[in-house]
DNA sequence: AATCGTCACAACCGCCTTTCG
DNA sequence: CCGAAAGGCGGTTGTGACGAT
């Protein structure tokens, strides 16, 4: 097979990303829409591996991404899909409007997989596609731990901060105004930035969505958020400016107890631009 | 205060699948 | 239909933070 390498990795920078290359990279995919990952470094100034960014950008970036703070309900239904189907964390991931499998394949390797001697059923063994599909069924009931340490993300290093604040950002809006709209000039251009954000009408017929989907909407866009963000390294970015523009034009939505009509198409937030 | 071990997360690697000419 | 290219997926590793000693 002639496969040349995604990868070469000549003078090409590894490690964990600095904010001028998210913003690079996310101002990158604003004009150009996703896609094309193998030039995509080259175009957008960064000496990243294309596979790099795409995975930077689906795992981290992509707005509407909820990260962290799995709740039990979740943990429970990863544990169930897991000893259903095994490894197969795309698939799983589906179930999860807004978590992406990278980070659930990360949570299920650091926290829940420590849990299955503890539990009955043991997904290593289980797999979707296992022979036996048997289930293990541990001595007496053991009760599920909670997730032993608190939230590690505060206690983080700067590293990160870039892509926690603008997924902090991207999931509180998407949490106040629900589905995002794209901008019509967007649309035009083939960028579908807020996909992504919009709960799947599939995940309907799905028990656990009942809790994930549970709208948070007519929450308040908090402050703290903005003022983190123009507090920021990101204070500079476009798409921030778009929304505080947003947000002042929405001041009285914002602060308003009123929660936001979703079957209006007159919010249109303009998150890029 | 310094060192060591553990933990959690980010990122990379390589293989597989899909798409396209 | 075939092969190359690109995208997707899952496994694994590297690194920094934190707690224990």
């Amino acid at each position: 097979m002639g496969r040349t390498p995604s990868c070469t990795s000549d003078g090409l920078k590894k490690g964990a990303w600095t904010p001028e290359e998210d913003q690079k990279l996310i101002s990158y995919v604003q004009k150009h829409g996703e896609g094309g990952w193998r030039f995509l470094p080259q175009k957008a100034g960064l000496q990243r591996c294309g596979k790099s960014c795409r995975f930077r950008w689906t795992n981290y970036l992509k707005p509407g991404i909820k990260r962290g703070d799995f709740t039990p309900e979740e943990d429970e239904t990863v544990v169930k899909l897991h000893a259903q189907l095994g490894n197969r964390w795309a698939t799983i991931a589906k179930h999860f409007p807004r978590r992406t499998d990278h980070e659930i394949k990360n949570h299920w390797h650091t926290h829940l997989k420590k849990r299955l001697p503890k539990t009955r059923i043991d997904p290593t063994t289980t797999g979707g596609s296992s022979s036996s599909g048997t289930t293990v069924t541990a001595t007496g009931p053991k009760k599920i731990t909670e997730c032993a340490k608190p939230q590690p993300s505060e206690t983080k290093t700067q590293r990160s901060a870039s892509a926690l604040l603008l997924n902090k950002l991207a999931t509180r809006v998407t949490q106040f105004v629900g589905p995002l709209r794209v901008p019509q000039t967007l649309q035009s251009m083939s960028f579908q930035p807020f996909s992504s954000c919009t709960v799947p009408p599939s995940s309907s017929d799905n028990n656990f969505t009942d809790s994930l989907s549970t709208p948070e909407t007519g929450k308040s866009l908090d402050e703290g958020v903005l003022n983190d963000i123009m507090a920021s390294e990101f204070s500079s970015l476009s798409c921030v400016d778009g929304l505080i523009n947003w947000k002042n034009n929405n001041e009285s939505v914002v602060t308003g107890e009123t929660q936001v009509d979703n079957q209006s198409d007159s919010t249109t937030v303009n998150y890029y631009e």
